[in-house]
DNA sequence: TGTTCATGCAACCTTTTGGTTACATATTAA
DNA sequence: TTAATATGTAACCAAAAGGTTGCATGAACA
């Protein structure tokens, strides 16, 4: 099976709109026309950002009755974090640099 | 003073080219051509990539004679781990969730 | 002084992105 | 059953992104 994932996570978070989505959806989960109501474009704008912060695993959907619930699926961000991790030994302080050539040292 | 900041951080590193570019300056400052030797793409390309990596401060270049040096500057990830920050207390765990509340009961 | 090497910039091209409107479908309510 | 509501999909569009080639400029070397 060929599962052809035309966007990842990085892509998902670079658009202003989308995190806002990711904001308001941390608070409570919500319908597209919910989430809708909450930006200045139109509700088929809307359900595209939806779909592409779900192949990214950044939110989820259900069914309820003739509305589809979208909630955030925070687990999806930590990829980010764990992308970000390698960089943290540059900022921290010298030891966290040391940490990380011990920690390497077996490659 | 009118300055227009054409890219953000988030969309910097959407791309995953500038992302490996962040990567092995990680490992040492470089020239644009010897960056350029890392990519299948054109010294032009590579030039506009690194562009938008200095305007968003993942990175600052250094005239050495007619090269001109690359170098990381990872403090222009903190802004990414703040960002993060807020969606961590929702999957580290509960007690984090609860200083999370705390933490902001004052608003 | 030429010549070579490193880079920048302008012009151009193609694909992707973010948006629109119009229409189709499914569920609930009257 | 009919009407209203919630969502999805198709077709289309403009602008941005990512790439190219060609030429200009500045520094180093023979």
């Amino acid at each position: 099976m060929i599962s052809e994932q035309r966007h990842d996570v990085f892509q998902a978070i670079a658009d202003p709109t989308r995190r806002e989505m990711l904001k308001i959806l941390a608070d409570k989960e919500l319908s597209v026309t919910m989430i809708s109501n909450h930006f200045p474009i139109s509700r088929t704008a809307v359900s595209k950002h939806l779909k592409i912060l779900a192949e990214t695993n950044l939110v989820r959907s259900e069914k309820v009755g003739k509305e589809k619930r979208y909630q955030l699926q925070p687990e999806g961000l930590l990829e980010v974090k764990h992308w970000l991790s390698f960089y943290e030994q540059f900022w921290d302080n010298k030891i966290s640099k040391l940490k990380h050539l011990v920690e390497n040292e077996s490659e």
